[in-house]
DNA sequence: CAGTATCCGGTGCGATACTG
DNA sequence: CAGTATCGCACCGGATACTG
């Protein structure tokens, strides 16, 4: 397969990092994920700053990926959590395969999270498969070709 | 679970993005599992500058992801091409679990690319699954817990 | 506690030109 | 064809201070 005269503007994998790739998106995201939903818990987790967290939280408001939800302690006012829309639900396996990615080939240390069937309590990981079940593929078993919605180089 | 008292020092997916999480790099890194591994092909297809480009692979090789392998056309001089190394094809499932979000969520048209099995020609997916074989399992499926290399924050 | 406003410094990036 | 060298700008991000 040649690539040279397709273009790439309309890729799922560039237009996903428009969204998710700015630096402390997935940062972001991982802390909600692990249910961490208030500001400056987040803030004193990740280190970033404030206006860059605030922007990035923003950000992923208007691109649908967090909501924000208010909710109110007793004897305090009204104030705001952070928490994962659906469309923010479904990044989970993109963090999972780069957690996994990470833990084997970027840290020196073992794990410091680990992700468990909640029924089964073992551990979970990412897999590729087909759609007619032929068991765990590698990336040796795949090939990639041009979608419906390839599209000719105009440059 | 509260992770308010756990450092985030040494998460894979924190570690992982140094990797690949700087501007360009995982879209070289796309380029390379479609098979495009001259200097100059990807830059007509990817847009970036040149200087950018060159400083993304020479950090891509320096981490061990990408390898400069010799060749020589037929009255040529020898000049060099890009390829993945084991290390970066163990990336695929995080390309793939990106792709398919990002044709799902971020792109308006139909996807421009496909992932097939080889064999079969079936689509490729990823889904999370438990090392015991409970099927395919959702985020609302797993729980997140510290695992061996959890540290406390010191601060 | 949860942000916003402002300023300022570094640097990453593209444009361009040059070299093997 | 495959880079490297240089330059200048833009922008991003941290620090700080202020507000609801």
């Amino acid at each position: 397969m040649q690539w040279r005269e397709y273009s790439t503007s309309n890729c799922g994998i560039a237009r996903g990092l428009d969204v998710i790739g700015r630096p402390w998106a997935l940062m972001v995201i991982r802390e909600l994920f692990l249910g961490v939903r208030r500001f400056d818990d987040m803030l004193a987790r990740l280190g970033a700053s404030r206006p860059v967290l605030a922007a990035r939280l923003r950000e992923l408001v208007d691109d649908g990926i967090v909501r924000r939800v208010p909710y109110r302690e007793p004897g305090h006012r009204q104030r705001h959590e952070y928490r994962l829309t659906d469309k923010g639900l479904e990044l989970y396996p993109i963090l999972t395969a780069l957690r996994e990615w990470g833990d084997r080939h970027a840290i020196d240390s073992e794990p410091s999270v680990v992700i468990r069937h909640r029924d089964c309590g073992a551990a979970v990981s990412t897999v590729l498969r087909c759609a007619d079940g032929h068991g765990d593929l590698t990336v040796r078993d795949v090939r990639a070709e041009p979608g419906p919605g390839a599209r000719l180089r105009t440059a």
